[in-house]
DNA sequence: GTATTACATAGACAGACATGAGTGTTATTG
DNA sequence: CAATAACACTCATGTCTGTCTATGTAATAC
């Protein structure tokens, strides 16, 4: 999780040099930064998140006329968050007749997941 | 991680009736939802979650000086996106003279890490 | 004291975001 | 066919974000 390295001492020089050469640098490089990010700002939203608790809890499909009264905004803002969270890779759609039924993608989650523990 | 409910099946109504009755909802409250959408928030940002792994791997305090040159950004975007991770309780810091010294905090992502587990 | 360094804050600006109201699309019912 | 239902999309709104430049603050060096 995290490697002990220990730090040059910065305390000498103020004036007229630089303070320091960097002695750290990023393990994850941008590109999975980008996508991380990405997936972490879908989930930076409460009620994006709390959507996406509903459809992990449910290995099936969730109709989208059960996630409506869940939560105290409209269908058209439920549909945009839907959106957000279908374009950050997280969930998925499929129509049947009238309904609309949402679920996890299974690997939608697992790089940030596996970042973070 | 998921729990395998039965969903109703709903594929006979559609005139004069509503669709269904809700039988899913979420097990993430609404005040843990918010801290933990915080907390992605902060994590939305491919810099400043480059900038957590950065300090993540460093057990000891990483002076802000090191981390400037690593982003192509200026310094007051950089001091502006740790402001953003300290106000998450993502990570805090420690003056030292001149320098400031960053650090994560140690449970500030384990709720997120351990719901997306 | 003045000059310099490290970092934070303030202000400005363009772009992105969340939301609701309204509309469109598609499928089912009668 | 017309009516209705479920859902997505468009547009307008006010707010938030990321970035920079400029400035402020505190500590060190001279």
């Amino acid at each position: 999780m995290s490697v002990d390295l220990e730090l040059a001492p910065k305390q000498k020089r103020a004036a007229g040099e630089r303070c320091c050469e960097p002695v750290v640098y990023p393990d994850v490089q941008r590109e999975p930064a980008i996508r991380m990010a990405e997936v972490a700002k879908a989930l930076g939203d409460p009620i994006r998140l709390q959507l996406v608790d509903v459809l992990r809890k449910h290995a099936g499909k969730v109709c989208v006329c059960e996630l409506v009264p869940l939560f105290d905004i409209s269908q058209p803002t439920l549909s945009h968050h839907l959106k957000k969270l279908r374009d950050a890779g997280i969930v998925s759609s499929e129509r049947q007749g009238l309904w609309a039924y949402y679920y996890v993608i299974p690997d939608g989650l697992q790089e940030l997941s596996e970042w973070l523990s």
